[in-house]
RNA sequence: GCCGGUGUGGCGGAAUUGGUAGACGCAGCGGACUCAAAAUCCGCCGCCCUUAAAAGCGUGUGGGUUCGAGUCCCUCCACCGGCACCA
C-alpha cells in the first residue's frame, strides 16, 4: 500500500470498484428497512457549482451513514432539464436547447461520479424526454377531466419591442433585459391547476411534518394564508352590481372612509369611460413589472373615480378611489379603506387628505371609558372629543381620559394607524364590543340583510402553469373553433416537443412555426390548433422523486413507489422553501387521489442547506467595477494576522476587497469544484464542504481551509500506515489498561458516540469532523508502543476509518484494506457503536462561581455528594480569597457541572 | 412593502436541556529539523492594563427575567433568502 496519501490513485480505484460491483444499485426488499435519501435534482446549466457539491455531499453522507445502519438505501439522481437558460444559450450561440442540455448532462454526470457519490445511476432520467413528460401530460388530461384544471386570463410582463412575454427575472428596473424597453402588463389566457382546492389540507398537514424545519412550515402557512373574515357588499350609486370587499377586520367597518379598487377592476374602466385623467392613471398603472415585491414597494398613488359606494350599515356615501397597490388577483380586487386602523390606508389617506375615523381604542383607554360607566361615552367621536362638557360625574377622571384620548387621536392623525385589536367606539350600537363579538354582530346584521357573509379567504392563488416558451413540456390541449379547448386523448400522447430547432430571434420555435400547431380536433375532427404554450418547469420537478422509484414503468409510477415512498430525507436549498416544496406536496396529493401512491405527504424529513459564498475583489475605473476572481488575488496581512489589503497576483497592484457574497458570475467570485477536485481530491473537497459550516448556514469557501482538510487526511493516512507496519498485537484487554490507555480508549468511544449522534440525529457534520480531528490529535500524542498500547491504537484507528467513511469514502475504502480487512465493500460494515464500559469516568472538573462569576475549578469524584461539592468549593484557595470572610447567603450546586456561591 | 432567517476572536465556526464563552480548523507569532526552502513537528494566540501575576471588559444595540443569559422576553440596527414566469 502507498506510504503517502495519493487521492488521485485511491479515488480512481474506489470509484472503479463501486462501478464494477454496481455497489449502489438497489431493489425493493420488504425484509429490510428502506431509506430513501433524495437531493433536489440539478438544472444542467453546464458544470457543477459549489452549491451542487454541498447539496449532494450532505445527501451522500446521510446515505452512506444510513447504509452503515444496515438499511436499504436509495439515492437517485436526474436532471431538471427544461428551462430558460437553454433558450438563452440557443439565442446567444445558435445551439438547439436540446443539444446544449444533453451536452451539459454528460459533463455534469462525469463530475458527480468523480465526487464518489453513492448514486444508483440505473434510475437516472432527464425530464425533457418524452418518456418522462408523457406521464405529466396524461396527469394533466385527467385533472382536466376531474375539473381541477381551468383557463383564465392572467397578467404577464410584455416587452413591446421584442414582442414577447418576459419572466420576472428578465425584467430589470421595469425594463426588458434585452430590449431595454419599459415593460407593460398584458392579460392573456393561461392554464391553472386548482391548488386552492387543497389549501386546507396543505395547511393542516404541515402539523404532521415534525421532520420539516419550523421556518419552512411557517413560511408555507403564511403563503397559504388562511384568513377568516367577512365579505361585504357595498352598493354603488348608479351601478347594478354591488361592490364586494373582503376584510379580516370587520370590527373596523364603521371606520371606513373610502373604498380602494384595482386599476383592472371593472368599475375603474367604467369611471375611465368619460374621464381622460382616470384613463391616463389606469394606463400609467400598466407599466412596470408584475412581481409582488415591485407592486408593494412602488409609491402609493391613486385617483378618485367620482363614484360613490353606500356604507351598508350607516348608509353614508363613500368615495371610490383607484389605487395602484390594490391587486386584481387578490381577493375581490377592492378593499374597504380604514385609514385610522390600517397602515397602508393611513398612508394613502394622508397623501390624498382623506378623512380618518377612529373606531377602535386600546385596552387601557377602553377600561377608562368603561370605568366612567357612561354608555354614551362610547359613541363619542374621539376626533372631536370634548369630554369636559360631557355629563360625567367625576370631573378629574374625565379630564384624565380626555387627555388620553387627545394623545391617542393626535398619534393617529400625525404618526401612524392604530392597527391592534381593541374595543369598538363611535360605531352606533356596535360600540363597546371587542373583536370577536363585533365580528359576530356585523356578520349577523349583514347576513340578515343580504349585504355580506362570513367567509374564509386564502392568500394562496391557483397555480398558473402556462409559459410562453419553447423549451418545456407541451401543454396537451387542442383549440378548436367549434369545440373550444379540448384535451389531447390519452392514446395520442405524448405531444412531442421537436428538439431539432433553430431560434430566429427570441420567439419560441413552435410558436414561430405555422405548421407545428396544425392538427385536427379530437372531438369533431375538424381543423384545429395545438396549444403552443408549455408547462412551468415546476411541473416536472413536482413528481420526479416518485419516478425514481419506478424506472421503466408504463404508468407514471407503479407499486414499487409504495415501497420507497415517502422520501425519508429530502435535501435542498432554502430558496425552495415555498414554491417548489408546496407544488411538490400538492402533486403528491394529486397522485394519491389518482390512486398512484398511498401516502399523504411526499417527504418526512427536510434539510435546507445554506448557500455557498466567497469573498469578492474588484478594481474601479471611472466608477466601473471590474470583478476579480479570488483565485487571482493575494491577501496581505499584518503581524497579527489581520487583513490589511489584497493585490492581484499577476501584477502585484492593489485591489479592493468587496463583501462576501453568494458565488455568482456577476461578481466573478465562483470557485470551480473541478479545479478543487483536481488539486486536492474529492475526499478533501467533501470534507471541507461539510466542515466549514453547519449545513443550514451559508458556507464560506476558503482555499486555505481546504488545505487544512488535506493536511488532516495526510496525517491520518500516515498514522494508519505507520501503525499497520507495526508487529501484530494481542487482543485488547480492557481490564489490563493503564490510565493513559484507558483515557485514549474513553476518548475513542466518546467520539464514536458523538459522531453517530452528530450525523444521525443532529445533522451537525461540522462538529462530527471536529471531534474526529480532536481524536487524531490525541492518537498522535499517544506514543505507547507496548502490546496493549498498540491494541488500543488499533481500535482507535479502525473506528476512525469507519466514522470517516460517510465523509471520505475513498480514503476509508483504501485504509480499511491497509488495516488488514479482507472484505472490500466497506458499506457493508456497520457503523461503530460506543462501548458504555469504556465511557465511564472516575472524576469530573466542576466550575466554582461567586455571584455567577467563575473564580476557580475543583476536581471531584463523579459520585460526590452536594455537601462534599460545597465544602470543596469553599475550601478552594482562589474562592476563599474572593470570599474574604463573607458569609455565603446561598450555594447552588449543579452536580458534575457547577457550584455557584451567592454572597 | 410583506413573510422567514442570521449576527460570537483577525477569519470560518463550537458551546446539544439556562450552568467554565471561544472546541476544531484557517491566518498570525515564536521555536525545532534543514546548507536553504518546502513539507513536517512543538509551543503561543479574545480585548485592555501589565515585566509578570492579578483584576477589569467581552457573544450586533439598548433594556428585562434569573443565583447564573451567546442561549429566554421586549426594543432597535445591520445583513441574507423568498415574494407566484430564474431554478
Amino acid at each position: 500500500m502507498q506510504e503517502h496519501y495519493d487521492p488521485r490513485a485511491i479515488e480512481a480505484d474506489a470509484q472503479k470498484f463501486w462501478a464494477d460491483t454496481r455497489a449502489f444499485e438497489v431493489k425493493e426488499d420488504p425484509a429490510r428497512e428502506k431509506f430513501y435519501c433524495l437531493s433536489m435534482l440539478p438544472y444542467p446549466s453546464g458544470a457543477l457549482h459549489m452549491g451542487h457539491v454541498r447539496n449532494y455531499t450532505i445527501g451522500d453522507v446521510i446515505s452512506r451513514f444510513q447504509r452503515m445502519q444496515g438499511k436499504n438505501v436509495l439515492q437517485p439522481m436526474g436532471w431538471d432539464a427544461f428551462g430558460l437558460p437553454a433558450e438563452n444559450a440557443a439565442i446567444a450561440r445558435g445551439v438547439p436547447p436540446a443539444k446544449w442540455t444533453y451536452q451539459n448532462i454528460e459533463h455534469m454526470r462525469a463530475q458527480l461520479q468523480a465526487m464518489g457519490f453513492a448514486i444508483d445511476w440505473s434510475r437516472e432520467f432527464a425530464t425533457c424526454k418524452p418518456d418522462y413528460y408523457v406521464h405529466e401530460q396524461r396527469m394533466f388530461v385527467r385533472l382536466f377531466e376531474k375539473g381541477l384544471v381551468y383557463q383564465k386570463n392572467s397578467v404577464v410582463n410584455w416587452d413591446p419591442v421584442d414582442q414577447t412575454v418576459l419572466a420576472n427575472e428578465q425584467v430589470v428596473d421595469g425594463r426588458g433585459w434585452r430590449s431595454g424597453a419599459v415593460v407593460e402588463k398584458r392579460e392573456i389566457p393561461q392554464w391553472f391547476l386548482k391548488i386552492t382546492d387543497y389549501a386546507q389540507e396543505l395547511l393542516d398537514e404541515l402539523d404532521k411534518l415534525p421532520g420539516w424545519p419550523e421556518a419552512v412550515k411557517t413560511m408555507q402557512r403564511n403563503w397559504i394564508g388562511r384568513s377568516e373574515g367577512l365579505e361585504i357588499h357595498f352598493d354603488v350609486e348608479g351601478a347594478d352590481e354591488p361592490l364586494s370587499v373582503f376584510t379580516t377586520r370587520p370590527d373596523t367597518l364603521m371606520g371606513v372612509t373610502f373604498i380602494s379598487i384595482a386599476a383592472e377592476h371593472p368599475l375603474a374602466a367604467l369611471a375611465a369611460h368619460d374621464n381622460p385623467q382616470i384613463a391616463r392613471f389606469i394606463e400609467a398603472c400598466r407599466h412596470g413589472g408584475v412581481s409582488e415585491a415591485e407592486l408593494e414597494t412602488q409609491e402609493k398613488r391613486g385617483v378618485d373615480t367620482g363614484l360613490k359606494a353606500i356604507h351598508p350599515v350607516s348608509g353614508e356615501k363613500l368615495p371610490i378611489w383607484i389605487a395602484n397597490f390594490v391587486l386584481m388577483g387578490y381577493g375581490t380586487g377592492a378593499v374597504m379603506a380604514v385609514p385610522a386602523h390600517d397602515q397602508r390606508d393611513w398612508e394613502f389617506a394622508t397623501r390624498y387628505k382623506l378623512p380618518k375615523k377612529i373606531v377602535i381604542v386600546d385596552a387601557d383607554t377602553a377600561s377608562a371609558l368603561r370605568a366612567l360607566g357612561e354608555r354614551e361615552a362610547l359613541a363619542f367621536d374621539p376626533m372631536s372629543v370634548a369630554l369636559g362638557q360631557a355629563p360625567f360625574e367625576n370631573l378629574s377622571d374625565a379630564r384624565a381620559l380626555e387627555e388620553k384620548l387627545r394623545e391617542f387621536t393626535r398619534r393617529i392623525e400625525l404618526e401612524s394607524a392604530f392597527t391592534e385589536r381593541g374595543m369598538l367606539v363611535n360605531s352606533n350600537d356596535f360600540s363597546g364590543l371587542g373583536f370577536d363579538d363585533a365580528l359576530d354582530a356585523f356578520a349577523r346584521r349583514l347576513e340578515s340583510e343580504g349585504r355580506g357573509k362570513r367567509s374564509v379567504h386564502w392568500r394562496l392563488r391557483d397555480w398558473g402553469v402556462s409559459r410562453q416558451r419553447y423549451w418545456g413540456c407541451p401543454i396537451p390541449i387542442v383549440h378548436c373553433a367549434k369545440c373550444g379547448a379540448v384535451p389531447v386523448p390519452e392514446d395520442q400522447l405524448p405531444v412531442v416537443l421537436p428538439e431539432n430547432v433553430q431560434f430566429m430571434g427570441v420567439q419560441s420555435p413552435i410558436k414561430a412555426d405555422p405548421e407545428w400547431r396544425k392538427t385536427t380536433c379530437p372531438n369533431c375532427h375538424g381543423p384545429a390548433e395545438r396549444e403552443t404554450d408549455t408547462f412551468d418547469t415546476f411541473m416536472e420537478s413536482s413528481w420526479y422523486y416518485a419516478r425514481y422509484t419506478s424506472p421503466g414503468a408504463s404508468t407514471q409510477v407503479d407499486e414499487r413507489a409504495n415501497y420507497w415512498l415517502p422520501v425519508d430525507q429530502y435535501i435542498g436549498g432554502i430558496e425552495h422553501a415555498i414554491l417548489h416544496l408546496l407544488y411538490f406536496r400538492f402533486y403528491h396529493k394529486l397522485m394519491r387521489d389518482a390512486g398512484l401512491v398511498h401516502s399523504d405527504e411526499p417527504a418526512t424529513n427536510l434539510l435546507c442547506q445554506g448557500m455557498v459564498v466567497a469573498e469578492t475583489f474588484y478594481r474601479e475605473t471611472n466608477g466601473h467595477r471590474e470583478w476579480i476572481n479570488p483565485a487571482d488575488v493575494e491577501i496581505r496581512r499584518n503581524e497579527r494576522g489581520h487583513v490589511v489589503g489584497a493585490t492581484l497576483k499577476a501584477d502585484g497592484q492593489p485591489v479592493h476587497i468587496g463583501p462576501t457574497e453568494k458565488m455568482s458570475k456577476s461578481k466573478n467570485n465562483g470557485v470551480d469544484p473541478q479545479t478543487m477536485i483536481d488539486k486536492f481530491g474529492a475526499d478533501t473537497v467533501r470534507l471541507f464542504s461539510m466542515f466549514a459550516a453547519p449545513p443550514e448556514q451559508s458556507l464560506e469557501w476558503n482555499e486555505a481551509g481546504v488545505e487544512g482538510m488535506a493536511r488532516f487526511l495526510r496525517r491520518f493516512w500516515r498514522e494508519v500506515v505507520t501503525h499497520a507496519a507495526q508487529p501484530d498485537h494481542p487482543e485488547l484487554d480492557p481490564a489490563a489498561l493503564n490510565v493513559a490507555q484507558k483515557t485514549l480508549r474513553r476518548q475513542v468511544h466518546e467520539t464514536i458516540a458523538k459522531v453517530g449522534d452528530d450525523i444521525g440525529r443532529r445533522h451537525a457534520f461540522n462538529t462530527a469532523i471536529a471531534a474526529l480531528m480532536e481524536l487524531l490529535n490525541h492518537v498522535s500524542k499517544f506514543d505507547d508502543m507496548s502490546e496493549q498500547g498498540r491494541a488500543v491504537r488499533h481500535e482507535a484507528l479502525e473506528n476512525m476509518v469507519l466514522l470517516l467513511n460517510p465523509f471520505t469514502p475513498h480514503a476509508s475504502h483504501a485504509l480499511w484494506r491497509v488495516l488488514g480487512h479482507r472484505e472490500t465493500l466497506i458499506e457493508d460494515v456497520r457503523f461503530p457503536r460506543a462501548d458504555p464500559a469504556a465511557l465511564v469516568r472516575d472524576s469530573v472538573i466542576v466550575a466554582v462561581q461567586i455571584n455567577g462569576k467563575l473564580r476557580g475549578t475543583i476536581e471531584l469524584p463523579v459520585s460526590a455528594a452536594r455537601e462534599e461539592a460545597e465544602r470543596e468549593a469553599l475550601a478552594e484557595p482562589a474562592v476563599a480569597k474572593f470570599l474574604a470572610g463573607q458569609i455565603p447567603r446561598k450555594v447552588i450546586v449543579v452536580p458534575g457541572k457547577i457550584v455557584n456561591i451567592v454572597v
